[in-house]
DNA sequence: CATGAATGAGGTTTCATTCAT
DNA sequence: TATGAATGAAACCTCATTCAT
């Protein structure tokens, strides 16, 4: 019995995940709470009990997709050849996952909210340690620039976040695809212009990981 | 007398502006009209006979930011010695704008609704005239990788239209610094990594003109 | 449960049309939504989960009150002894229920908009149906003149629609009553002075119906 | 000078008063003020220097109105060759006047506010009793009912002030023709049927007067 | 004296959240 | 426990009126 309803809780809680996650990807930070509970085929009471606020909503979406990024990281790490093609094939996949939801990260104040969770911070810990493996090793071979650390990795995965606009006679894939490609490009060693400032490791971030 | 009147009326409409853009960039696109009247140090009134709705004092706003990033451009275009040169100059000077009030191109409808003036398409139309100038220039000059068009780089720019998130220990205008030179570095010809599709110019668009 | 939560919404509903019906009856078109909601005892949200907005609230209170004229007609028609006695009554009783809610009729507008209703149209096609039915026999037992048709006996009565002002010394009902009288009076055939152009029925109507 | 101003001040006044009788007739008692300056080709500011504030204007409009139709009735009762002849011209013309400016007689709390000008009072009470006139003489000569009195046609020709529904194939002045026909068909001998209560005239109201 | 800019109270509507069923 | 009805605070926008030019 409890075995049966948490079945259905499971399935509920994933099912209003989802919904989320396309209505913010879709149309904005604003959809009302009414509206995903429809998408989700329950009722806004159910989404209420599963999440006690809109914040929660968004930081369970959070963590959602974190840990999903980190599954693909680990398994380019494991499954590629070397690191620079693991981290190339990891920054193609978030791109490609369309992280909308993580959209809200444009609005300050909601950034800073959803920040203020453990399980936010956890699991972005466990992303970046992944990721800056496989920076570390890309450039310990070479195949990569010195002068950045996770940090500038991070962000410049993060400025993907939202969608690309039509723009007419180009595909947004294709057009997503040759940006990634820019962005890579320039991560590279041969044209290499001096950065300001340092790079940030991971370990200069844990212990604040609110970024 | 009437041109006394219009002074005043001119100065409100700058200040609105002035606590939009501001507003905008710091709250996301959220703000009351309330808040932003009282910013400019109107009532909500005032605001409302400059611009009849929201969605006009963002168009308003977007044909503003436009034209400056235009005259950015020509300036730079005719003081720096080559293309490259005026082109990087030119994005770090739009990224330094931190053009947050075009964040509000983060939400599709609001896109949309956006571009459906005309005025904000022809503003956009006179940017991408300019900038492509800059770009066939280094591209000629062997300074800029060939397979790249405008709406490449207008793309990549819009990716910076949003405020970078505080990460501990490292000032925003350095991460923004560093982001916006890995960027650049990217467009340059050593590194470059065959993209999926071709580049798209203006002359592409310019019929369109609402990408 | 689910029945017993529809009774409370039906109750909620009859509440609220009641209260729009008084306070427009007494106060006008331009009562607050507020205001009714107040009257209804229920919260504003309410109102406007039901009636998504101020016409559509307009429209189910025309709706109804139609309806309820069909009935009177329907009544009339069925319990007196011949047609013309059933017209009068029915259009006493018309008059008698101050149909003040349709005042809103007033308004051109508001007016176009009502009938962009399918409902309403039908509603109204319903009564117009049965209350021509009356004419015809009053016409063929020749206690009616025959030179007009529903048309013209429906805007009559919709000219009641407004409270009569009160005049000192008259009471509303009594000067409602003599004008009605009045009105019948001009239907006999006794005094009849040829119409210009011709009596509308319902045949010519029923396509449009947005009379 | 000051003729030169006041002829002007006159003219002004005499065009608001015309575009606020248009737009009140057409769209309805809800007009914005600065549409009525607008349309009359004056800024609002002289709108309110001429009319205090929206109730003056509804005063002056509906003097306007009533000392308008005190010269129709003296015209009609001089010219017509009898009393009852002069009574139908004069409702005739009435109606056509579409005194749709009087239509916001159709909401109670205007209406009070309106009768609480003696101006208002005293140009009703000129009116008021040259109708009078026309009705006793008609009655006399036994060309009209007699159990009618002038408040009866004031109210059945104020039934008159609003414009009637477009009903398909049927043009509003035809319309507007046939229900007056009928309306003073019913004021005939011819086809009375008692009323209820007893005729007012002229002197049972004078005191008051705010009907 | 005319103008139209500015004001802000007040009406309309939306939506996050609570709560009765 | 799921549902969706109810709530009301808060946003949006309009317009009567005032006031500086």
């Amino acid at each position: 019995m409890t075995g049966q309803l948490r079945a259905d809780a499971k399935r509920n809680r994933d099912q209003i995940l989802a919904a989320a996650r396309d209505l913010l990807v879709n149309q904005g930070v604003g959809v009302p709470m009414e509206e995903i509970a429809r998408h989700a085929g329950v009722g806004v009471g159910t989404l209420y009990r599963r999440f006690p606020d809109r914040i929660a909503l968004l930081r369970a979406l959070s963590v959602h997709t974190v840990e999903h990024m980190t599954d693909l990281a680990r398994t380019a790490l494991r499954t590629e050849p070397d690191a620079w093609t693991a981290l190339s094939r990891f920054v193609r996949e978030c791109v490609a996952l369309r992280l909308g939801a993580l959209r809200s990260i444009v609005d300050p104040q909601l950034h800073t909210a959803l920040h203020q969770s453990d399980e936010v911070r956890s699991a972005r810990k466990d992303l970046l340690r992944i990721v800056e493996q496989m920076i570390d090793a890309a450039q310990r071979d070479g195949s990569m620039r010195t002068d950045v650390g996770v940090v500038d990795v991070a962000m410049l995965v993060s400025l993907h976040l939202k969608r690309p606009f039509d723009v007419p006679g180009v595909l947004a894939e294709e057009m997503d695809a040759r940006l990634t490609q820019l962005m890579l490009d320039g991560l590279r060693p041969g044209c290499a212009t001096p950065l300001p400032g340092k790079p940030t490791s991971f370990a200069d971030v844990e212990w604040h990981a609110d970024h």
